[in-house]
DNA sequence: ATTATCTATAGATCTATAGATAATGC
DNA sequence: ATTATCTATAGATCTATAGATAATGC
C-alpha cells in the first residue's frame, strides 16, 4: 500500500498523453488557462473527453504539466551561456538562441506569456526557485566580465529583461507583427540581424 | 422613431459607466476576457450585476469600449513623434514616453497584451486601420531621417518592434520583473537609464 | 413620468464522475 | 484480468433577462 503502483506506461497511454499535452498546448497558449475548455482540447487530440480524464487529473492537472515541462525547456538556453567563452559571442549567442525559440516554439512562448500576464498564479514558485538562482548567477558572471573590461558596462538584469523582450516579442504579438509586415516576407526577416547589430553595439566596451 | 433617443447621459450615468469601464479594466487585464466574469467586475465596480448590464450591453459590448479607448492612447505618444525635431532626440523621447506609460498605465498594456496574445480576435481591424497607417507613416520619415545621415542605418520595423517591446515587458512581465528584484528596490530603477543607453548607442550614426 | 436598482431565475456552458462496454495482454 | 473508451448526466459556474420596486426630476 505504502509504494504507489509504478507499473510502467504502455505505449498506448505514452502516445495518448503526450497526444493530448500537444493539443492542450495548442488550446492554453491559444486562449489562456480559462479560455482553453476541456471539449477544445479533447477535439483538438482526437479523443473524447472523459478519455481525456482518463489520462488526467483534470484540467489544472495538464495545464501544470506544461508549465513543468516549458520550464526547462525555457532555461536551458540561459544555462548554455558558456563563463569561458569569448563574452560578447556568448550573449549574442544567447539572443540568437532565444529568438531561435520564438521560431520554433511560439506556443511554448505564449504560454508562458499567458501565464505571467495573470500575474503567475501557478508559475510563481518556480520562478523563485528555478528562474531567480539561474538568472543571478548569469548576472554575476556578466558583471565579472564587464569588470574585466570585456563588455560595455550596462546593467545585466535590464539587459536581461531587453534580450527576452526583444525576442519573445516575435512569438507573443505575432497577430500584431504580422499585421505590420508585408505578405509576400517573412515576419521574422531581418530579426536576427536587427537584434545582433543592436545588443552589439550596446555591448562592444 | 428614425432618430434614437440622444438624450444626454445623467450624472449618475457617466459616473457609473465611468466606475464599470475602470473596474472592468482592472479585472479583464488581470484574468484576460475569458477569465473576467460579470460578477468579478460588479464587485469591483461596486454595483450588482444585473446593473452593469443595465449601463452596458453585455460582457462584449464593456470589452471592446475598453479596447475602442485604448487604441488612442495607445497611439498617442508615436503620433507625438515630431517630423522636425532632432531624429536621435525624437526616438528617444518616444522610448521615454513609452516606459513612462508602462509606469503609469500597466492594466492598459496588459489589456492590450492579452488581447495580441489571443491573435487580436476583436482588435484585429483597429490594427488595420489605426496601427498600421501610423506606423508605416512613422517608418517611412525614419528612413528619411536615416537617408540623410542623421541615424544609424537601422530597419525601422524591428527599432519599433524593439522598443514596443523593451518598455511593454516592464508592466505584461511584471510578475517576472518583481521576482527578479531586490524587494528594497523600485523594479523599474535603471530602466530609463539603461534604454536610452541603448538606443542611443544603436541609433547614433 | 423617467431613471436606476434589486430579486429571482432561465438557459448555456463547463468540469468532472458514474457505470457500462470494448480492446488488449498474460 | 487489466487497460482503454464510451454514453449519460450531475453539479457548478456564467451570461443575460423578466418583472417588480425604489429613487429622481419635472
Amino acid at each position: 500500500m505504502a509504494e504507489a503502483s509504478a507499473r510502467k506506461p504502455s505505449r498506448i497511454q505514452q502516445r495518448n498523453r503526450k497526444r493530448i499535452l500537444d493539443a492542450a498546448l495548442e488550446v492554453f497558449s491559444r486562449h489562456g488557462y480559462r479560455g482553453a475548455t476541456l471539449d477544445l482540447i479533447a477535439e483538438e487530440a482526437g479523443l473524447s473527453k472523459p478519455n481525456i480524464l482518463y489520462y488526467f487529473g483534470g484540467k489544472e492537472d495538464i495545464h501544470v504539466t506544461l508549465l513543468n515541462q516549458l520550464m526547462e525547456t525555457w532555461l536551458d538556453p540561459l544555462d548554455h551561456m558558456d563563463p569561458d567563452g569569448e563574452p560578447l559571442e556568448e550573449i549574442l549567442g544567447y539572443v540568437h538562441r532565444k529568438l531561435e525559440m520564438s521560431r520554433e516554439f511560439p506556443r511554448e512562448s505564449r504560454l508562458f506569456a499567458n501565464e505571467i500576464l495573470q500575474g503567475a498564479p501557478r508559475m510563481g514558485p518556480h520562478l523563485e526557485s528555478d528562474l531567480k538562482p539561474l538568472v543571478d548567477k548569469k548576472t554575476a558572471l556578466i558583471r565579472t566580465w564587464i569588470a574585466q573590461g570585456k563588455l560595455a558596462d550596462v546593467d545585466p538584469r535590464h539587459l536581461m529583461f531587453s534580450i527576452w523582450a526583444t525576442t519573445q516579442h516575435y512569438a507573443d504579438f505575432d497577430a500584431q507583427v504580422q499585421v505590420l509586415s508585408d505578405s509576400d516576407t517573412d515576419a521574422l526577416d531581418g530579426a536576427d540581424t536587427f537584434l545582433d547589430q543592436m545588443f552589439r553595439k550596446l555591448l562592444t566596451p
